[in-house]
DNA sequence: GTTCCGCATGAATCGATAG
DNA sequence: ACTATCGATTCATGCGGAA
């Protein structure tokens, strides 16, 4: 194991890429800074110059990854001037050129998605998480994220009326309430590759890109404890928090030192859980009119 | 309007397609064959001539549409030899450079997929509903697809205890207590770009293409009654029966002669509803441990 | 100590206005 | 014509003060 391993490292990941040696992560999830066009965002990259900006990363995160492991990215391309923009599919193809396989296509359903109206398209409640392999074997470890459910969910609470469904998903869901004994008996099944979850909080001054749970989800099915997980744009150091709490190694770069800040204090207090509850998956139900 | 119009051809839609004239038609929305490497299959046509196959329907296409007039491309890419293939990207690209806009990309998150799995993927419960318009300004009419106000049970209701609960409930009779009435006034919300709805069961072992939700969406948020919808792709009518049920005009085309077949039988049932009843976007929600 | 309600706040996008 | 900035729109969520 490196000696690097479980440290921040503030500035350009491109030179903590750089400094690492081939084949030596397991698993890399990011949440890059998003296209924009103003040019005082934090980090903020012009639409039509993206590809070119982040490929380097890739080419080294490529190198950077073990020969099993696999590439987690959160991105979605933004609408601008009427029209949903082509770089991220771009970067697709580019990434493929540079040697990845595109496994798959992951979509983040938001629970809860920024508001607004307007003329031509309604809210956006989906980003991408486009899953990148080193090659067509890869570590998966799918019993990890089975979710309970499934037919129990459906059959039961079908019959249920809406209060009743809200107060008995406020039991669950609110945390570690006795129902969860419920259904610790009930079938696991695996997921699919839609993950339904909320984003997070709002109210804490700096929000996380991505709520922990998408990390924590991908961090369980594509490595094991002890395993070292790289994020190389970590933000508020959401990635390093799911990957302590996990037991797994963490390795991280943030380029803004508030943010970088942030991540060092959210990372000084957490602590590896016994048992990790994750929101997954989704599959309950709801029948409109 | 035209003579031909509610009526289904049989044979090649792109001999359909030349013989309408210029921006004669309100809306398209079509779920074409995939992309399949097995020869057997319904109009199969390999992966690597796919974009290929498809981009001379799409210039018709853009020719007979109306300059405010929209095209939902229902399509998701196969899984191939262990990767997400890339004719559906490399389609938008090409797309565009036929002259579309590529206004959004709606999801259809798959209700009823059951999970399941395979060494290195989980169940694809998601495909992609690709909006392109003529124009930037195109008819979106987003008041008819408003749902009712996704999470307004369990956002407030939630945080209800069940004693509490019980005892609005009992005060005011039926429904909710009176600390809901606030809510009441919002009963219907804008949806959006996730549409949550099941799949439909295929009999007679027919690939189905799409639920029958999906297009009226879809007819309902870009037509008004009257208007013409075609579906160069038909299959088994759903696009037609959906028209006809909100009292828009259809055109269809089928090469298949069984699915032909299958399909004016469905027309010829088909009546134009009172009230049409659609599926929506999603909003309630279960959390898992 | 609980429960309830007001309020601020988001990886947003568009159109209008100003330079 | 093209860029930069600002206001309007909208809804799920969690926090904190109030009951």
């Amino acid at each position: 194991m490196n000696e690097q391993v479980d440290t921040l490292f503030l500035g350009d990941s491109i030179e903590l890429l750089r400094s690492l040696p081939d084949n030596s992560v397991d698993f890399v999830i990011t949440s890059p800074p998003y296209a924009d066009n103003r040019k005082s965002t934090y980090q903020g990259v012009s639409m039509d110059q993206y590809v070119q900006w982040f490929t380097p990363y890739t080419a080294e995160i490529l190198r950077v990854l073990k020969t099993d492991g696999s590439f987690v990215l959160n991105i979605k391309e933004r609408a601008e001037n009427g029209e949903r923009q082509t770089y991220v599919i771009e970067l697709i193809l580019e990434m493929k050129r540079q040697g990845w396989y595109w496994i798959e296509e992951y979509i983040w359903h938001k629970k809860n998605c920024y508001p607004g109206k307007w003329p031509n398209r309604f809210r956006d409640a989906w980003e991408r998480c486009l899953h990148f392999a080193k090659a067509k074997k890869f570590r998966m470890f799918q019993d990890d994220v089975m979710v309970p459910v499934g037919n129990w969910a459906d059959s039961r609470l079908r019959h249920l009326s809406d209060t009743d469904q809200a107060r008995d998903e406020s039991r669950v869901g609110s945390g570690f309430g006795k129902n969860v004994s419920n259904w610790l008996d009930r079938d696991f099944v695996y997921p699919t590759n839609v993950l339904y979850m909320a984003t997070e909080s709002s109210n804490r001054g700096h929000s996380a890109s991505f709520p922990i749970g998408l990390p924590t989800w991908f961090i369980k099915l594509f490595t094991r404890p002890g395993d070292l997980v790289l994020d190389p744009f970590i933000g508020s150091g959401t990635t390093a928090v799911a990957a302590i709490r996990l037991g797994r190694h963490y390795l991280g770069a943030e380029l803004n030192h508030e943010y970088y800040q942030l991540a060092d204090e959210a990372i000084s207090v957490a602590q590896p859980a016994i048992e990790d509850l994750t929101i997954t998956s989704r599959s309950v139900v709801q029948r409109f009119v």
